[in-house]
RNA sequence: GGGCUCUUAGCUCAGCUGGAUAGAGCACCUCCCUUCUAAGGAGGCGGUCGAAGGUUCGAAUCCUUCAGGGCUCACCA
């Protein structure tokens, strides 16, 4: 039992037997750190209950507590605030047996238990990813890892949108104007190839627009008349109807997409378990309208397009199936969930990785496959998150104000080599070394940069801010584990023959660390129900500092005693490896040294 | 216009189910490198938590209204 749950049932008790009053909740926070006490009951909430002066209870509650909990070492009353001072024999128990776990605050993976799916990522084939991918990519990896850490078992996935109007475009440029270029013949990443295509697309049709007003078409019958859109949307059709030419120059350009798609991922650092395409799902989901048509979920138009009325949710009619009997965006997604749990029976829920200018669509979908009837429908979740905007303001590919996301981490890699060489931390190291904690450093400063803020927020990305190495960044969070690496190195070569003993007595500071240690596995727990990788952040960084204070105001190397060494030393590899394993849910490296 | 969302220090952000005097970092100021990595520590300055009402012992947090920003309401994906 822990000891808060001790703690509830004692307080109850002390409540009943004083005033013969069941106490429904007892209301617990961490004490503030002006007072004195390590968890304070909050006397006021029972005042509903129990009549009577807040601090004569909490002194009643309060000496009751201590008789009857051996950890309860004494306590006070502040207004209607009971702080309970822990003993810490309490502190030192849990150092005993959680310090030696080096997979400390990941509970095992619960078989019963049914997984999750998380989707991210999810590009387009036209482009290669920009900061806003990295966003989404970051968020979901990092969810992913939280979910796993928290005993789900998880599968990550993504769908790609590898087929519609927007490849041809790529396509249709680079058979008019690519002369046979190829990823090889040019030396840049396929993806960056068939991007630079795309733009080429936009500016011929573009000037086609321009010549065709000029000869007296209004723009909007231009943009529909240009040649070249009517040409791509061709394509589009040639392309459904699986003609072979075009299907092999499809097959060819997304395969260099692919390839630059894998060099990107592999430098961000995530992955995936499976991987969904378009092209095979887009025809999914028509049978599951036909079903709901049946069974009275959707009804028919005249025209003979499929809808759902969600009017009585608040909102409003939704299409599922066009006139002519195609499928809309809706009706693949809803196939494609109903595909991904035939695919993987265990999955009893999934998380959709999708900015947030899609939330109307997940409401409804998740409504949808509701109303279809499938159980696991409430354990959808659409993990949106907020856009990623520059100091210039938004970013808007057609202006070129785009941070394309491999240039974004090489610029951060080259930006820690410039800082680090400033301080000269890094002298005697290799160069193969020296760049190897360039990339550490300058994408731990990325993640935790864009990690740390709520997904519902917008963030601004100011590259210079991105960088900084102070403070509540990740560079910060790799520079203390690397410090303390440092010190146990020392120590290795020292012997220690000293036991830790019950008599230990903590230093305030160590106290404050064993507190916050503690607390990891809760977090890791919130942090999967709320799919928040900030709390993991915001953790870290606390942990990181009070290790800070700790190191600078107690001798770790240079103690009293033998006894009081060797636990400063087992408590400091005790945060590394708390340190490690935070910094492992947000998908950032913890360099040994630096 | 309807729906969703955001607004906390000069800047970037925390603030968990309502709780004690609102918390960090950056910037600015003062100290601390003969002591385990100063990418650090100790302290100072800085706030009518967008505004106004309401709910109650108690509100940054919950409710209502308003203001401002964003997203969304396609037989696009």
């Amino acid at each position: 039992m822990s000891l808060q749950t001790t703690l509830v049932n004692q307080v109850k008790l002390a409540v009943n037997k004083n005033y013969d009053v069941e106490l429904p909740t007892v209301e617990f926070q961490a004490t503030r750190k002006d007072f004195e006490g390590d968890i304070t009951v909050v006397v006021f909430p029972m005042l509903k209950y129990v009549k009577g002066n807040p601090v004569e209870i909490g002194e009643r509650i309060g000496t009751f507590l201590v008789e009857s909990v051996d950890e309860v070492k004494t306590f006070n009353v502040v207004k209607g605030f009971l702080n309970i001072v822990i003993h810490d024999v309490y502190y030192l128990e849990f150092f005993k047996s959680n310090s030696e776990n080096q997979q400390f605050g990941f509970s095992e993976t619960k078989d019963s238990d049914s997984a999750i799916m998380v989707e991210y990522s999810s590009p387009n084939t036209n482009k290669p990813l920009h900061l806003g991918h990295i966003r989404n990519n970051l968020l979901g990896y990092s969810v992913a890892e939280i979910l796993k850490a928290s005993g789900k078992k998880v599968y990550k996935t993504q769908i790609i949108n590898d087929r519609g109007i927007h490849i041809c475009k790529s396509m249709l440029a680079w058979q008019r104007f690519g002369e046979g270029e190829t990823p090889d013949s040019t030396e840049l990443k396929g993806d960056k190839l068939v991007g630079n295509y795309y733009v080429k697309f936009d500016q011929e049709y573009k000037k086609e627009i321009k010549q065709l007003v000029s000869e007296g078409q209004t723009e909007e019958e231009a943009k529909k008349q240009a040649p070249i859109l009517i040409e791509a949307q061709d394509m589009l059709r040639k392309w459904e109807a699986g003609d072979a030419e075009i299907v092999a120059l499809w097959n060819k350009m997304n395969g260099w997409v692919y390839q630059g798609f894998d060099t990107t991922y592999k430098n961000l650092g995530v992955d995936f378990d499976k991987l969904y395409y378009e092209s095979q799902t887009y025809l999914l989901g028509k049978e599951f309208v036909a079903e709901g048509l049946s069974k009275g979920v959707f009804f028919k138009k005249e025209d003979g397009s499929v809808w759902c009325d969600l009017t009585d949710e608040g909102l409003d009619e939704k299409i599922v199936l066009r006139s002519d009997g195609t499928a809309v965006y809706m009706t693949q997604d809803i196939g494609t969930a109903i595909q991904r749990v035939k695919d993987f029976p265990d999955v009893g829920g999934m998380v959709y990785t999708v900015g947030n200018e899609q939330e109307y669509h997940f409401q409804v979908l998740f409504l949808i496959i509701k109303k279809l009837g499938f159980d696991w429908a409430d354990n959808l979740y659409h993990l949106s998150y907020g856009m990623v905007d520059l100091p210039s303001g938004k970013m808007k590919s057609r202006e070129g104000t785009v941070v394309d996301a491999d240039d974004l981490i090489v610029e951060m890699a080259k930006t820690a080599e410039s800082i680090s060489e400033e301080l000269g931390k890094l002298d005697g190291y290799s160069e193969n070394e020296k760049q190897e904690l360039y990339n550490i450093i300058g994408l731990g400063a990325l993640k935790y940069y864009i990690l740390k803020v709520d997904p519902t927020r917008r963030i601004l990305f100011n590259p210079e801010d991105s960088i900084d190495f102070q403070g509540n960044t990740g560079p910060f969070i790799q520079y203390t584990y690397a410090r303390i690496k440092s010190i146990l190195r020392k120590a290795e070569s020292l012997v220690f023959t000293a036991e830790i003993s019950e008599g230990t007595k903590l230093h305030p500071k160590e106290k404050e660390l064993l507190k916050q240690l503690q607390l990891f596995p809760e977090v890791i727990q919130s942090a999967a129900s709320n799919h928040s990788p900030a709390l993991i952040a915001n953790y870290t960084y606390d942990l990181v500092k009070s290790f800070n204070s700790f190191y600078q105001n107690v001798s770790i190397l240079a103690a009293d005693t033998p006894a009081e060494k060797q636990f400063r030393i087992k408590l400091s590899s005790f945060v590394a490896t708390t340190i490690k394993n935070s910094c492992s849910l947000l998908g950032i490296a913890v360099p040994e040294r630096m």
